[in-house]
Parts: C-alpha cells; structure tokens; sequence
RNA sequence: GGUCCCAUCGUCUAGAGGCCUAGGACAUAGCCCUCUCAAGGCUAAGACACGGGUUCGAAUCCCGUUGGGACUACCA
C-alpha cells in the first residue's frame, strides 16, 4: 500500500492572509484532495516579534471562507518550543551542531567586509572548532553544513536542481535567546508530522538543500519537493501592498466571491487544456502536480473581476441575497437583517445579477431599489428630465395610477402606446423614467425594474421629479 | 557581487520534433442584439526574446547571449 499523502499549509502571522500565499494554500489543499491525503495547517510564528493573534485569527477566517479546510491543525510553532529543544540537544549532542559566540556587530561587520570587497557572503565558521569557551557570552546555536560535495533536489516542478555545498553557510538555528529559528523549525514540524510533499513558493528553493541536510542529520525520510512559481506584479515584481489589493481580506470586502478567487488562483501557474472555469469538485478532480507551469505570474485583476461576474451570474439570487445583506447594512442601505424580504431581494437580484461584477457593485445599484432617498445624477437630469419628457412621465404616471396589476407586461404596454400615439422611440420614454427612477441612466430594464421597485415607490418617485418643474 | 530559477499575444495560458497559417481566455477595437447599462453572439488586432547548433524537419532538444525573478539574516 502507498503511504498517505501529507501536506501543509504553513503562513506565518505577520499580515494578512495574501493571494500568493492563498494559492499555495489551494495547491496543498488540492493535491491533498485529489490523492485522498490529509492537508495540514501550521501557523509559523517562532518570530514572536512580527506575529500576532489577531493576523493568526484573519488568517484562520480567510481559509475557511475560502473553504480550504484543513484536517489537522492549526498547529502553533510557539506551542512546540519544548519539541525543538529537544532536537537540537540531539544535534548538538551528536556534534551535528555547536554553540556560536559571536555577536551580531562582529557578524554584521564581516558581513559588509564581504559585500564591499565582492566576496560570497557567508558565515566563517569560527566557532566551529572552539578550543576555548566564553564565558557569560550569549550563545546561538549553529548547524554544520557540508562543506564538500553536492546536494540534489529532484523538484517535481523545476525537475532537478543542484546546488554546491560550498555555498552553504553554518546557519542559525536556534537564536542567542532560546528561540529556534525558521530553516530547523519546518524541519522538525515536517518530520514530526510526516510530510510527504512540501508544496510552497519557489522563493524557498535555495532553502531545499540546507533543509535536505537538516533532514539527513536527523536520519530522518526525505519529503518530495515541489516549488510553485511565484505571483509577479504588474511590473513583474514580486506581488506587494504597492500593486493594490493583495489581501485575501481586501478581495471578500470589495465583494469577490471566494467560488471565483479560488477559480482565479487555480489557473495562475496551473491550466487543463483551454478550460477556464472549474467547479471545486472539477479542480480537485483534474489537478495534477504535472499541470503546473515554470514561470512565474503576473496577477491580473481585471481577470479575476472577469471572473467574479461570472461566478454571479451563475450564483442563485437567494444565496446571493444571503451574501449582500451584510454589504447592504455596511452601506447603511438597511439597518438589520429583517428590514428586507428575502424574497423580493432576490427577485431583484434576479435583475442586477448580469450587470454587476462585485457584490458591493451590486449593493450600489440595489440602493434605488430600496431606498427614497434617490440622488438624480445633475447630468442625467439636464438631458433626460426636460419639460416636453416631464409631460410624457405625468401622463405615463396617470396611467399607472389606474394600474391594478402593476406587471412589467402592463406597463410595457403603456409606454408602447403613449410612443405610438406620439410618435416617439421607446427611448425617448424609458430613459427620462429611468432617470426618474433609479437617477441614473444605466439600469435594468425599465419595466421589469419598475415592477420590481413596485407601484408605490415608482408613484412616489415620479411625482417628486414631476413636482420639480 | 555570488547561487538558484524562469522566458509563447499587454496579461493568464495551450503546445511533450512534423497535427502550428501557433489555439483558448481576460483586456482592447468594431459590428449585431437593444428602452439605457450589462449579458450574449460575431469579427479584428495581437506572441514563440536573440544568436548558434542537433535534425529531412524545432515554439518544442542542446549551448550561449540578453532580459526578468528569488535567495543571500540570530525574518519566514
């Protein structure tokens, strides 16, 4: 029998959950999925002082509404301290690893003696072989590193990678201060929970081989590697604050869905023949390690806003008014929950669901739909609301009144014969009433929006723009 | 600087030596549909970074150049 797939997901608190790291999320919960193994989430926060609970928390939230759930975990590194003590006491028994003496200014100095003379930058090695202990002199420790040789990593996504030993220095792995370090800690929570395959950003490439030797020092099992490509800015630099929005967070409040973020992500660095678009349960079906591209991405949010729409389009009008609701009373539109029939919501949802790309796109036009508080757009209203159309409205408006059923058909007949008998295009009509009615001159149709609105407020509305003249 | 990775339309990508006159998607432009805005349909424009090999034949294999990226911490 094959061993069970393992993987982890392993962001460190230190800001928001970002799109790049959200993916190499979705790829470890995909494979994981898809070989039927068990997806791990580990929160790295050994650097005590850029980690916080609340990130930690944020993050949490974002993968569950993202719904890549994990089947272990979260596991905390700072709850694991005791554990990497006693591996580096092993090490350090074995003669694997050994105390360093040397302080940051001494290290800082040789380091800006190497960078200014051309030389590689990397550790010494003098306290490797300390004939003479200091005393009362904070210690770190340190890993012994080959000095000779190669290492080989066979990468399921770059294929094989070597590196000279030569270039690997003596690295921390426990601080001055007792705290470990991230290079050992991965280590030890990968051994100690029998990762198979560590699926993560290609950034940690030349992590691999320093790991590697971590791994053999312990006698430990090698994972496979596999080092995603990363996600590039529009100028293809690395993805940052200074691109806009690269928060999993940002993207849920501007009202993405997180159907069509996972989409978006899914196909940044990984594609199925000229298939676009993918249900979870296609993803989980079709993904392969083997799909995976090379080169890195550039994030393209009018893509992703592409995709957005699409998923709207095609998301039930009851879900979506479940999922508005909160965008609605953030916009002061409603005040609670109750205030809205669900039912009639959707039915206007029905109408805006094609023409919004966002739910909070959505939540705007919803306004004229729920709201008397209509603001007439100053342009709309020199082109649209003059006296001869205003004429047109208060007759239209007589005619409502008289209206018992107020249906899209019936009213559609009343501007059919009020143009008629003027002989006026339909237009000349729909878009003064629009204007009237939503304030602006893009909307949904004009019929079916009126119907939806309902007689009293439409009555309402053009009186008060029939009153004005 | 050193080490490593990468290179097809503006962007995401298809392409595993002949199916390539290089396909799809987003964005862009035009047309159709139409009460506006969308949605939808049709069409257009748009790429194998460059130079050498290998081969009867290369976007695909090899080498080099150039360009981009990552790492180079007692950050992760």
């Amino acid at each position: 029998m094959k061993d069970q797939i393992r993987v982890r997901f392993a962001p460190s608190p230190t800001g928001f959950l970002h799109i790049g790291g959200a993916r190499t999320a979705l790829f470890n919960w995909l494979f994981a999925k898809h070989h039927d193994g068990v997806f791990i989430l580990r929160i790295e926060d050994t650097d005590r002082s850029r980690s916080t609970d609340d990130y930690m928390k944020s993050i949490i939230e974002d993968m569950q509404w993202l719904g890549l759930h994990w089947d272990e975990g979260p596991y905390r590194q700072t709850d694991r301290f005791e554990i990497y003590k006693e591996f580096a006491k092993k090490l350090l028994k074995e003669e694997k690893a050994y105390y360093c003496y040397c302080s940051a200014e001494e290290l800082e100095t040789k380091r800006q003696a190497a960078i200014s003379s051309g030389l590689p930058v990397k550790y010494d090695g003098k306290c490797r072989e300390l004939d003479i202990i200091p005393e009362d002199k904070p210690a770190a420790i340190r890993f012994k590193m080959p000095q000779e040789g190669q290492t080989i990593v066979n990468d399921l996504i770059k294929g094989k990678v070597i590196f000279d030993n030569t270039q690997l220095e003596d690295l921390v792995i426990v601080r001055s201060d007792g705290t470990p370090t991230y290079n050992f800690v991965v280590v030890v929570d990968d051994i100690e929970m029998r990762i198979s395959h560590i699926i993560r950003g290609d950034d940690h490439l030349n992590n691999t081989p320093k790991q590697i030797h971590i791994y053999k020092a312990f006698n430990s099992h090698i994972p496979e590697f596999a080092h995603l490509p990363m996600i590039l800015g529009h100028d293809k630099s690395r993805l940052s604050k200074r691109h806009g929005a690269t928060s999993v967070h940002a993207y849920r409040e501007m009202g993405y869905l997180p159907e069509a973020l996972v989409n978006y992500l899914v196909r940044l660095g990984w594609s199925y023949g000229d298939k676009e678009i993918f249900s979870k349960e296609e993803m989980i079906k079709l993904f392969s390690l083997e799909n995976i591209g090379k080169s890195a991405a550039v994030f393209n949010p009018d893509k992703l806003l592409w995709l957005n729409s699409q998923y709207i389009m095609n998301t039930d009008s009851e879900k979506l008014a479940e999922l508005i609701l909160p965008f609605l009373i953030k916009d002061n539109i409603i005040t609670n929950k109750e205030e809205v029939n669900k039912k009639w919501l959707a039915k206007a949802i029905d109408l805006l669901k094609e023409r919004s790309k966002t739910l909070q796109e959505m939540a705007n036009s919803l306004k004229y739909f729920i709201s008397d508080l209509i603001e007439i757009d100053p342009k709309a209203k020199d082109k649209f609301l003059t006296s001869e159309s205003i004429k047109f409205l208060a007759e239209i408006k007589e005619l409502l009144l008289k209206l018992d059923d107020f249906s899209s058909k019936n009213i559609e007949k009343i501007f059919i014969n009020i143009a008629q008998q003027n002989n006026l295009k339909l237009g000349s009509l729909a878009q003064p009433m629009r204007v009237a009615i939503t304030g602006s001159t893009a909307s949904p149709g004009i019929f079916e929006l009126m119907e939806t609105i309902g007689k009293e407020k439409v009555i309402k509305r053009l009186s008060k723009v029939i009153a004005i003249k």
